[in-house]
DNA sequence: TATTGTTATACTCTATAACTATA
DNA sequence: TATAGTTATAGAGTATAACAATA
């Protein structure tokens, strides 16, 4: 399991290093499309890390002009986090890049195959 | 795959835990018994490390005398690396609470799920 | 007093360059 | 000069404690 990780981890750093993103950062694009306008402990949590690591993966962000930090009327501790128009550009490309980068590690499989260890590996992390 | 991935490491940790070890030093036990007498830099290319990483995790392994390096005869710039007794009782131990971790960590799985988990993994990374 | 985000810090993991001793 | 192992060091990634602003 963990080699395999490794060989699909390696595949997609390498092809996200093009954009100088780490793919923590292209996770948190895409959940922040899914989920906008959420706070960064919600953030941490969707990424499963600790809330000080999404400080800086957050300015990285938004010194790209990627996502924005919006304080939120009611509660201005806390921030409301949106893609910008280039933020949601760059990650409908960044979707293509990495279902290359899935594809090509997974080549080995077929198409069948390639669905049914997706299955399964949902079915071990959701458990 | 990257957190199922973690949800199993996570797992064995804690298990190996009870026994002062990371995974990796299990990893190299098993890698040991398999090809005994082995070269460091066998050793870091089977572990996927770097030769630099082997020393002091192998330090640790020959300090509680699981393991032993023994000065190769025509070559002296080189060590064997072997098991000791205790190192592959130990193994034999840890092999059986890896074992219980994997069952553990895909309890959502039934055996033919499992199985077929683990041949697409190998097919995955062998390729 | 509790919470959001932040800073500071440390600990692990990993990678690279330089050193030693042998060849 | 080249190689096996080692040392030193630096860079990520990750986790915890403490702080500022706000509730």
């Amino acid at each position: 399991m963990r080699r395999a990780q490794l060989k699909l981890f390696q595949n997609l750093i390498g092809r996200l290093s093009a954009y100088d993103l780490r793919p923590a950062q292209f996770s948190a694009l895409a959940i922040i499309e899914q989920h906008p306008g959420l706070m960064q402990a919600d953030l941490a949590k969707a990424l499963a890390i600790e809330p000080p690591q999404v400080v800086p993966l957050l300015n990285k962000l938004e010194e790209r002009a990627l996502a924005v930090r919006v304080r939120c009327k009611p509660d201005k501790r806390s921030y409301g986090i949106f893609l910008s128009k280039t933020g949601e550009a760059l990650l409908k490309e960044l979707k293509q890049i990495a279902a290359q980068s899935d594809q090509e590690s997974t080549s080995a499989l077929d198409s069948q195959e390639r669905d049914e260890l997706l299955r399964l590996l949902r079915k071990v992390y959701q458990a």
